[in-house]
DNA sequence: CTGTTTTAAGTGTATATACACAAATATGGA
DNA sequence: TCCATATTTGTGTATATACACTTAAAACAG
């Protein structure tokens, strides 16, 4: 990811802002199963690069957290990488696998969420 | 592992070091498949609770880790709770899922260190 | 309307992680 | 022996992560 100036875990919050839209910390949290605190503090370095724009919402407790241009184009601009990263890598290790891998590793996360 | 008063990590990492007896950092960095320098910061957590000792070794250059009884002591009560949690886990994710998702993550960490 | 409760978020603190760089020590060749 | 090189480690800095606690604002009960 080091050529397209952000890293792995930026580009995946900077797609789930996108996928999203406007959202709050909360809503986003939830989304990358991430703790909320958590992503306060990542969310400020996006926000210090100019890639997110975080605004209070109607809603005043909360903070409504948008993609920027420079967010956008950070995304376009990593995309092609990531691919190439993950086209590599399953190419390798086995597409099949991989997706097997995924999958047990989501379930294995609701598991420990929450011991339904 | 809360009631263990160690967390998961460090128990790895105990468990680590009593597995390969006094060893230098970087040894124990290679087996843990960490960067030497996380495991720097890490043992000195576990050294200023008194679980590991760290002294220099006969080569003035090397650091030598060593478990204190302390360090004995926590992986003993640790232990049993790690045992619990994973026969939770498994019980509920299927014990074979579980293995291969292990071999999994170990066949995919070879790849990502080494494009043999 | 007012006081309580619930909700959304941030801060303090601590651990975990790694890259770039620097320092100390050992090793090997001239 | 002495110096260049290789090896082992630590530090500065930055991100990632989460728990406990606090603050601000909305929702609600009476």
């Amino acid at each position: 990811m080091a050529p397209s100036g952000i890293k792995a875990t930026q580009f995946t919050m900077l797609g789930a802002v996108a996928l999203m839209g406007p959202a709050s910390v909360t809503r986003l949290a939830e989304h990358l199963a991430l703790d909320r605190t958590t992503l306060t503090r990542n969310l400020k370095v996006l926000a210090d690069q100019g890639l997110v724009d975080i605004s209070a919402g109607a809603d005043r407790r909360e903070r409504v957290v948008r993609l920027t241009a420079d967010g956008q184009a950070a995304i376009e601009r990593a995309t092609p990488v990531w691919h190439k990263a993950q086209d590599a890598l399953t190419a390798r290790f086995g597409e099949e696998r991989w997706r097997r891998m995924i999958e047990d590793m989501n379930d294995l996360g609701a598991l420990v969420d929450d011991p339904e």
